[in-house]
DNA sequence: TAAAAGTCTTGATTTCAATCAATGTTTTTG
DNA sequence: CAAAAACATTGATTGAAATCAAGACTTTTA
């Protein structure tokens, strides 16, 4: 079983859960400067995060339905997040604070095991990311995220995934129906 | 005091330094494909981490004097690295197995806490890359890394710099002369 | 320390993705 | 369900960085 369905489950049974929360299509679950030290399991619906320099938006992850999410940096560093949290459909969440996450954690080795691994993995998960976005060709870095996510493509809008590949909304559609070359 | 220095005090009282490696200018650590687990320390020389796709070298990393480095995808999934490493000038490194260095993180709680942080560490540092590397504009990138490693620029050649930054040289050296647009 | 190898700079040209623009298609919602 | 809004596609054009090329400078090493 993969470690982050463990962790869910843990948490669903030690009834950490502190509120739920609900967010309709485009609506913020947070934005840039604000401290959020919250993690968050998705109980439905889909959300992006994304980074705003320049007017330019950078999708950087996406959260689906059993995924956890959070304002990373915040929830590490307890300082204010650059991130941009945001419903792309009817959202419900719950919500768990980092303190009694910790406490949860710490509470047993075998906890502590646990995160350590799902720290490990979203480090794997990184270089994978890292590798994804500096290959050139916009077409190769299609077919990168194609072959690992094919799921993706069914879930969110194309435009927030050409965000996600560093490319415009053009470029993704020209690259689908095959004409770009340098595949 | 900052995380890794205490890992690295902590390992050098324990004793744990399995091996010591030399290694020239140009010569690889390691190159991909090959399963390695170790970590090492910089003892004196700067390395560099890249991967090569389509002949295209990407440096991700650099390691100087008291830095921790390893293949980190294999380090932690134990199989097959896509990384290599390679000495950009005379390396002197120490090397520890991952088992002993796992035995000794799961010694003690505070040990366990240390690397927990250390991870931590990590995955923001890795947080600020991504930001890095997404950021459009050549001269804004240059810019994000003078400003956070502005000693970077002093101890390693620019060619591998223009890599990390996701540039060719000709275009890292437009910038620095400042003829480049866009900063 | 002289030759060679490696690195950096500068200029000219090319190329590929971004932009601009218009139309077609799907999804949302009142 | 109909209108509106959002999204996707397609074509034409532009522009910024890559490439190609040559020369200057620096570092290595024999």
């Amino acid at each position: 079983m993969n470690p982050i369905t463990t962790l869910v489950q843990k948490l669903n049974d030690a009834n950490l859960w502190d509120r739920s929360i609900a967010l309709s299509r485009n609506e913020f679950l947070k934005v840039k400067g604000s401290i959020d030290t919250n993690l968050y399991l998705v109980v439905k619906g889909t959300l992006r995060i994304f980074l705003l320099e320049d007017e330019e938006e950078h999708t950087i992850r996406f959260g689906y339905q059993n995924n956890l999410i959070a304002a990373l940096d915040s929830f590490l560093s307890e300082k204010p997040s650059d991130l941009y949290i945001q419903a792309l459909k009817q959202v419900e969440l719950k919500s768990i604070r980092k303190k009694d996450y910790y406490d949860f954690m710490d509470s047993s080795p075998e906890n502590q095991q646990l995160w350590m691994t799902v720290l490990e993995n979203f480090t794997l998960q990184q270089m994978e990311r890292e590798a994804d976005i500096l290959t050139n060709s916009p077409a190769k870095r299609y077919e990168r995220v194609l072959a690992r996510s094919p799921q993706l493509f069914q879930e969110v809008p194309h435009k927030y995934i050409a965000s996600y590949l560093r490319m415009t909304p053009e470029t993704l559609s020209r690259i689908k129906t095959g004409l770009q070359k340098n595949v």
